[in-house]
DNA sequence: GTCTATAGTCCGATAGAC
DNA sequence: GTCTATCGGACTATAGAC
């Protein structure tokens, strides 16, 4: 599944493609577009990623493999350390909202048009968040609290800030806190 | 700002450019499109709709009117029946949630390429529900509870269910409970 | 493996008749 | 106010040289 021979040009090129949606939008993500920003020639890019949509799930997994890592080494060190791992997901996942800079939103937009392009996405999140909410003392109350960070996810994507970043960092401390209180 | 002389044609080619959206998704969301399925020309559309971003900005501003009738609604009648309002707009934005059939996730697309088609979306929302939350007896439980409800829509809109329609059930159940018990 | 050049398609928008 | 016809641009993808 994971094939890793050269990530030289690849990544390179994906890179490229990342710049450009963070720079320009998920509209102005073209073959054309990554072309200019790679470095690279047209036929060369063609030849790594046959297609656009080719593109797009590279996108898509890597993407899905960065915040994997996160999430899995911050379950690793909480049982490590006997702490709560729902409270160690928690984090990691509201912490991971710094570095993702409108590159999510592309690929939404490209969702629209394949959803099949979110199958990686859903299948991760199915199987790890899915699992700890069923697994949780309370479903019901585990579930709501990954909802509200979907909630703080989407609406600070799409800039629906109807909450001040005080009333955002209050909420995100609310849900560590909540989190605490359902996991002790 | 309400100009409404002529609803015939103008209303029916955003029927039709809904249609076409539930039907075939946002992508396939083209002028052409639209012109088949309203029966008009290319013309006739465009006299309505000078541009694409037109019809957008229409098709926004028609979906906002419909939920903020529903939530007026509501409101009025908690307002009248003496209960919290709270509970009567949570409960009647959960209950929006069945009506929606793809057509915001197209302009959620739309939104991507052009930011600004959010933007009455966006004030509608800081106007009503911002001020809900901050209104709250405890608002950072509110605005998680708003933000939990986002959560559902959007996982909703883009297949995400890592929760069952029996714990999707349970949840919205628990938030109305919740804020019943928080505005008591 | 990487390049140039170009074919072929789709879409938004305009012009002008009726 | 609605129509037909068409232009010009942008994009994906292919073919073939190096």
């Amino acid at each position: 599944m994971m094939q890793q021979d050269k990530p030289s040009t690849r990544d390179a090129i994906l890179d490229a493609a990342e710049a450009v949606v963070g720079r320009d939008g998920g509209a102005r993500l073209t073959i054309d577009a990554v072309v200019v920003e790679s470095g690279f020639s047209k036929g060369g890019v063609l030849y790594h990623f046959p297609n656009k949509t080719a593109l797009l799930q590279a996108m898509v997994q890597r993407m899905i493999e960065k915040i994997a890592a996160e999430v899995g080494a911050a379950r690793e060190a909480a049982q490590a350390a006997g702490t709560p791992e729902h409270v160690a997901v928690v984090e990691a996942v509201l912490a991971h909202r710094k570095t993702d800079s409108g590159i999510s939103m592309a690929l939404l937009a490209a969702s629209a048009e394949q959803p099949a392009l979110l199958d990686p996405a859903r299948n991760y999140v199915c199987d790890t968040v899915g699992e700890m909410a069923r697994n949780a003392p309370d479903p019901a109350l585990s579930a709501i609290i990954f909802l509200a960070i979907d909630g703080l996810h989407f609406t600070e994507l799409l800039g629906i800030n109807y909450l001040s970043p005080e009333q955002r960092d209050a909420v995100q401390a609310r849900l560590i806190q909540m989190t605490q209180e359902m996991s002790s």
